[in-house]
DNA sequence: AAACTTACTAAACAGTGTTTAGTAATTGTA
DNA sequence: TACAATTACTAAACACTGTTTAGTAAGTTT
């Protein structure tokens, strides 16, 4: 009978919506506005019920830890379209930013946050996964540019990770009010966000010349 | 009469112990195991005598701010020392590393966590004047490796911004974990804090190239 | 019709930051 | 010296948090 399986379907859905009113809330207000009576009352159940599809709130931090990556995939999305590595590297840059300040939550949730890695890092079963394979991408990219003659005499995974570390640096700087705190204070640029675009620029300047 | 003066004087110091048991609890155990409740706990005192000397938490966690700082400047204390400013940068990168992995809760309260830089929005007082010192420290650097012929064509604030990106990067990456789980899946190194020199030295390789 | 399972919730526990009202003890004044 | 005022402190409460437990209706199976 169909019926069983109606429920499973329902059941599912009801994860789903959890899941999706947990994003809504954690997206527009953050973390701490993201409880889960907050969610409950979303979605008009009761909190212990989040309880029943979720083993706990970690749990639903981890899920909308892959909901974040997705999100992050997709900026990613039209980067097979530049043929030439060097230039898809610096495009990756642009996007990877992009995503960040479109997506400040999501951003520190999968890149700064470190409860959700310890829970991550807890049940081995998937772990980082998508982690993982957002840095490969731009590990493969760092191989391609120096396939094509870029980047001589550097190792791969040590630029990598280089690259990653100015990037994160510069988001989790911009995101977190450090860097505009001291671009008020310098004066070099008149906004925040101009000083981020000029850094970005000042870094894609350093790449080139060690290109 | 002296009775005022020693008074105040305990209150002081009051107010002193209060902050060195909150220091004390957060470098331990971190943000969360620092609770008003278990401050007061450490100093013998109920809960709410912590609120006559501090308006709330955030103004707790303001005043380790500039401890931690204090700590920071601590660690950058030697670099006067070498005359040569290239090499001095290089080892200002490493005392930066070095306070970051041996105070990483302090690293994080000063360079990471919103809502202290927040209250110091807030008050518009004394600001974020170390963290503001700190950078100054680095870009004057920068500019005095120029003076001496290293760096030409590049702007010393976009590149100050730049060093500071990858360096606190690299610094949050392997205290929130993520570093970690990446060097773990890609088998690079070892173990993280091979990962991490190497990573590092892969930078002052960058910089090497671009002098 | 009775037994069992499912889906859900009210209420509680222990913790958090913070505020309010009140209490002793000390100090200043008449 | 007696009374008022100030000081230093705290018990208890409020509103919130994540989480658990016990219980209740409804639907399913026997």
């Amino acid at each position: 009978m169909g019926v069983a399986e109606r429920k499973e379907r329902h059941k599912e859905e009801l994860k789903k919506e959890i899941l999706m009113a947990a994003k809504e809330l954690f997206m527009e207000k953050g973390y701490e506005a993201t409880s889960i009576r907050n969610i409950a009352e979303k979605i008009e159940y009761s909190p212990a019920t989040v309880y029943l599809y979720y083993k706990d709130k970690d749990e639903i931090m981890h899920a909308l830890h892959q909901e974040g990556f997705k999100m992050l995939v997709a900026y990613f999305g039209t980067l097979n379209t530049i043929p030439e590595p060097f230039g898809r590297l610096i495009a990756m840059g642009r996007a990877y930013i992009q995503f960040a300040m479109e997506n400040p939550e999501m951003y520190e949730l999968i890149f700064v946050m470190k409860d959700p890695i310890d829970h991550v890092a807890s049940c081995a079963d998937d772990s980082w996964d998508e982690g993982d394979r957002a840095y490969d991408v731009l590990f493969q990219t760092v191989v391609e540019c120096q396939k094509s003659g870029d980047f001589q005499g550097f190792e791969p995974h040590g630029l990598s990770f280089t690259i990653w570390s100015t990037m994160h640096g510069l988001c989790s700087l911009r995101i977190s009010g450090h860097l505009g705190h001291v671009a008020e204070a310098s004066k070099v640029k008149p906004d925040v966000d101009s000083l981020m675009t000029y850094t970005f620029e000042t870094f894609t300047g350093v790449l080139e010349k060690i290109r």
